[in-house]
DNA sequence: GCACTTTGTGTCATTTTAACACTTTCAAAT
DNA sequence: ATTTGAAAGTGTTAAAATGACACAAAGTGC
């Protein structure tokens, strides 16, 4: 196998295929996506994060990279969705300026292939100096519009982390290692975008066995401090093991 | 908008960029998928159908044209798995004579996006002459390998069917019109990979009002013939209305 | 009319679900 | 020190869903 032209090749965006990450995370109260920013003619437009892959890379390893790039985070839960691949994904007027900035062929015909990732919001919090802006956290519930096709791939990231948290516990990865039952209540009602009975929820998870209490509790809140948990991964995996894949939510 | 641009790309296949389709069907025995076959040295080898995609042309219109170039059939139930990118994905050495005879650039970088659809074997019956054949219904038990990393993509299919299955009622598409609950209950065995108890099967289709029973009976079967069923569309998004969701297998 | 094959059906014990309200514990304010 | 506010934590019950299980009925082919 020529190594120098595989060599070469590695140094080589791609002008066909691009990533974009649809980055959760979770304020205790509900749902946030990281999007980045640019000061267009009449205000600010939005984007998801991505870029181009290079040619010998692996769309996974694209996905990461562009999330690492962001914000430098590593080992983060990342999924993919699918591609999208309207001929048309990109051709919008008001995008055209945009991408002329950022790409060396912009009129290339574009597929993008799509990602969710969840994140601790702690782990990352952009700065939020009103200069030189780039990347924000904003409530899910407030973006309605967004660059390219994005706005789409968004919609499909909301729905596919709803079936998603229906099947496998993967909410915990939006949440801090230690965390309230009640933290955990919010959070499914947030992704489920429904209210959940508190005593039925408590009483489901507690008998799944998935968490596992602490011995230690909140302190310096204004209120009854709750009990502490952590995700107990061997429980589940046992669980796993035996079939399990249904939350019945 | 530059028309004739846009035209003279339309013609242009993208080399970057590719379709491939798990076609599944079932015989009222078990799953079966259709695979096209090519002699090779050793052999035969089997590999999914697919192709390139036009420039102009939407990812879900490139595997609408791939399954109707091969079976001619249209409107059939067809959903997107993902994206398969590893750079390496075509580059066995046993799979390159293979792309050289249909890829004007067989060294290109392509990353592939996988549909799976759902059709009526009855509908498409491939010529089972000797010579010539190039598509096949093959169980898909029996399956060991497939060219590129069309094996890989087969298993996600084959996760991703079982996955909707539970939580939409997709099946109907790989049954005729009319059908037996006998036929609907090995077609859910043989998705699910697991027997189910014949009763509580029934039990929970009819409760679900999915199917309606036809005033019309099998007929020329050596026993007792089986009432037939349709399946019952409004009820079904009746359901769905309420935000009906999960089966329960 | 006998053999064979598949259809079609009901009950019961157990588990799961959904609905629902009040007491406890802390910090903050007075 | 007492009150206020805010969230934590907890149990029961009725209804529904589940899982396990066996035998008679209705055809065809011989």
């Amino acid at each position: 196998m020529r190594k120098e032209i595989k060599k070469n090749a590695g140094l080589e965006l791609n002008p066909n295929v691009s990533v974009d990450c649809v980055i959760f995370g979770f304020d205790f109260d509900k749902l946030n996506v990281l999007v980045i920013n640019r000061d267009v003619a009449n205000g600010v437009q939005w984007a998801l994060p991505g870029n181009l892959i290079y040619d010998d890379e692996h769309l996974d390893q694209a996905a990461n990279r562009v999330l690492a790039e962001l914000t430098g985070l590593q080992h983060i839960y990342l999924e993919q969705i699918g591609a999208f691949g309207d001929p048309q994904r990109i051709s919008k007027e008001s995008d055209r300026s945009w991408l002329q900035s950022i790409r060396a062929q912009p009129d290339a015909r574009v597929i993008t292939v799509a990602y969710f990732s969840l994140v601790k919001m702690e782990d990352y919090q952009p700065q939020a100096s009103s200069f030189a802006k780039s990347a924000e956290w904003i409530p899910i519930n407030e973006i309605k519009e967004l660059a390219f096709d994005h706005y789409e791939i968004l919609q499909a990231a909301k729905s596919r982390l709803k079936q998603m948290i229906k099947i496998r516990p993967i909410g915990f990865n939006l949440l801090p290692e230690k965390f309230t039952l009640s933290q955990l209540h919010k959070l499914y009602e947030s992704i489920l975008d429904k209210p959940l009975d508190k005593r039925n929820f408590r009483r489901k998870i507690q008998k799944l066995n998935i968490v596992m209490s602490l011995k230690e509790k909140q302190s310096g809140v204004p209120h009854k401090p709750s009990q502490l948990f952590m995700f107990d991964k061997d429980h589940y995996l046992r669980l796993m093991q035996n079939g399990f894949d249904n939350f019945g939510f």
